[in-house]
DNA sequence: TTGTATGCGTTATCAG
DNA sequence: CTGATAACGCATACAA
């Protein structure tokens, strides 16, 4: 019904040359005279050709796209980082399959298996599971394909390649500019603490309170999903404690932006009564009232360099000696106006 | 250097049965014994054969793969939708490849001559260009692979398939809205007219003003990029104009939400003095102080019709009589507390 | 500088 | 129900 796509042969053919020498001529082979190349060239544009890159791939073992897995593709956060990485992505001559895990360690393995069978080149992963020793990657190991792990990594970093911020000392820093602030009793609202970005982040909390030589309290610490819905229930349970933190160190924009709005709708002054920090520096962070203190989380650098360090992988054939760790700098964005400061 | 795949050859020779028997048992093809097909099966997993999708999509001639591009990935509106596709196409079997026009004509072209090379199955596109006749789609028409606009369509929608919301309507409604609240002199800040879009929602302005028997001011009609930085120079024009606006419809959350905040710094009563409504019900619209006036549209659900209409298209693969056009339902989210109606 | 021959891994066709 | 064979379109080793 429609007619057959035009090949290296079609055009090999018109011009009574071979396959092969098309082939060439097409991919600028230095073994071709720049004359016919530059017929060849203008043959194929008039036929119409257009290569198949699904047989290229199969013939070269490549099949230029790399594969990308997140938890959920809609937060602000992971749109620019997978910005980012479209970018360095297409500049390399690359395509990205983006793939969501929706936070399920099934999920994610059955992608892991999709994007392997569909032959990625190399593959980039926030994880969803916490899990210490990922031995489902062992198929890309195997083969030597290359895997980066970005903001969410396994547990054990040393043993693969990462790219991530220090998020320890953005913990610490951002509990430090609290305690700056005179303050005591400072809750500390966090994702899954067996993912190793909040744990981190919990360690810098930790590090500053012991710093200050103040105890550390478990029960000011609370596990959530960091969702808007989540800080509406966080909030009201912020208003049942016997006594208000005078703080709340909160591990993403949203979750904080969520909080505040409903801890303001009872009537809290912010940041008077509870001063609160964010994490991920949310366009609207900026605007929120009051402005939310937070950490410029570099979303779409993280991307460009998690990209371009995979490629770079990919044409380095020769097994690299030991996984990379790339820790990008954050910014801690201090946006109270009028504070005391101790 | 690492271990040549195993492929259906392979299995074959293991059980000494032909290839095309692994090939199909693999498939569930129902001439095979459900028999050998178990004793296939369990081969195929002992020797951690994966199928080869490069090979198969050459033969077949598909690559179960779906084009998407867009112009910007990083809006949070983007993200959902991107979120419903993948999920969708996932559930039907197909990978989706996401690619980034950045409002470039020439870049959107360039993308689709790649995703046309990569053998996509399909398209989905929110495009970049207000061109009324994006003839550089032929090669897909030719080939009757079917292509899909979202959100952002060419303007003769008639000629080619679409989902969008009625955004006339929307945009009426909004303007309907600052209109019972008294507002007499309405801003329209907006994107680039020449997008379908945005053109829409002009129309809806134009037309509820035309209602209450207004003139249409067409000074009053902003064209911006609808960034945030975008927001602070619109803010800056505002407080200069001789006679104040006393309402400001903008096209997007995230530029309202800017102006809004710009305002209020200049002391401006937001929205006593100006009132202002945005579009997209971004997450913090919901947020802002005061909470913003919104149009709530279905990223999620857009996603999710466009990947599944686009499957359904590749399946049928007969050619459709004519082009189809989904609209979806918005809702208008008033979130003025409160305001004095008229 | 160009041509020939072969194979990448799968599936469709036809035969048995 | 199963097998043999060819073909998808391209790229490469080798030959000329």
């Amino acid at each position: 019904m429609f007619p057959r796509e035009t090949t290296i042969h079609d055009i090999a053919r018109e011009l009574n040359v071979s396959a092969s020498t098309v082939s060439r001529a097409l991919k600028d082979h230095p073994a071709i005279s720049p004359k016919t190349r530059e017929v060849i060239k203008a043959k194929a544009h008039e036929m119409g050709y257009r290569s198949n890159a699904l047989a290229s791939g199969l013939r070269t073992r490549k099949s230029s796209t790399l594969g990308v897995i997140v938890p959920r593709l809609n937060s602000y956060f992971m749109s620019t980082v997978l910005a980012g990485m479209e970018k360095a992505a297409v500049e390399a001559g690359y395509h990205l399959i983006i793939m969501q895990s929706f936070e399920m360690e099934e999920k994610e393995k059955e992608n892991i298996r999709l994007l392997f069978n569909h032959r990625v080149d190399g593959l980039m992963v926030s994880t969803t599971s916490p899990a210490s020793d990922p031995d489902y990657f062992e198929p890309f190991f195997k083969k030597n394909i290359p895997v980066i792990f970005f903001d969410r990594t396994p547990n054990n970093q040393e043993k693969y390649n990462c790219v991530t911020i220090d998020n320890k000392r953005a913990g610490y820093q951002l509990t430090r500019h609290l305690l700056k602030n005179n303050r005591k009793k400072i809750l500390h609202v966090t994702g899954n603490k067996k993912i190793e970005v909040y744990r981190q982040r919990l360690e810098g909390y930790k590090l500053a309170l012991h710093e200050k030589n103040l105890a550390f309290d478990p029960t000011l610490v609370w596990e959530t999903g960091l969702g808007v819905d989540d800080g509406k229930q966080i909030a009201e349970k912020i208003l049942k404690m016997p006594a208000l933190p005078d703080a709340i160190f909160v591990a993403n924009d949203t979750c904080a932006i969520a909080i505040m709005h409903h801890l303001q709708a009872q009537g809290i002054k912010i940041p008077e009564k509870i001063q609160i920090t964010g994490f991920n520096n949310d366009p609207f962070s900026a605007f929120a009232k009051p402005a939310l203190t937070t950490v410029n989380y570099p979303g779409e650098i993280m991307g460009k360099v998690t990209a371009n360090s995979l490629i770079h992988l990919i044409n380095t054939k020769h097994v690299e000696e030991r996984p990379f760790h790339h820790i990008l700098d954050f910014e801690l964005l201090i946006r109270e106006s009028t504070m005391n400061q101790a």
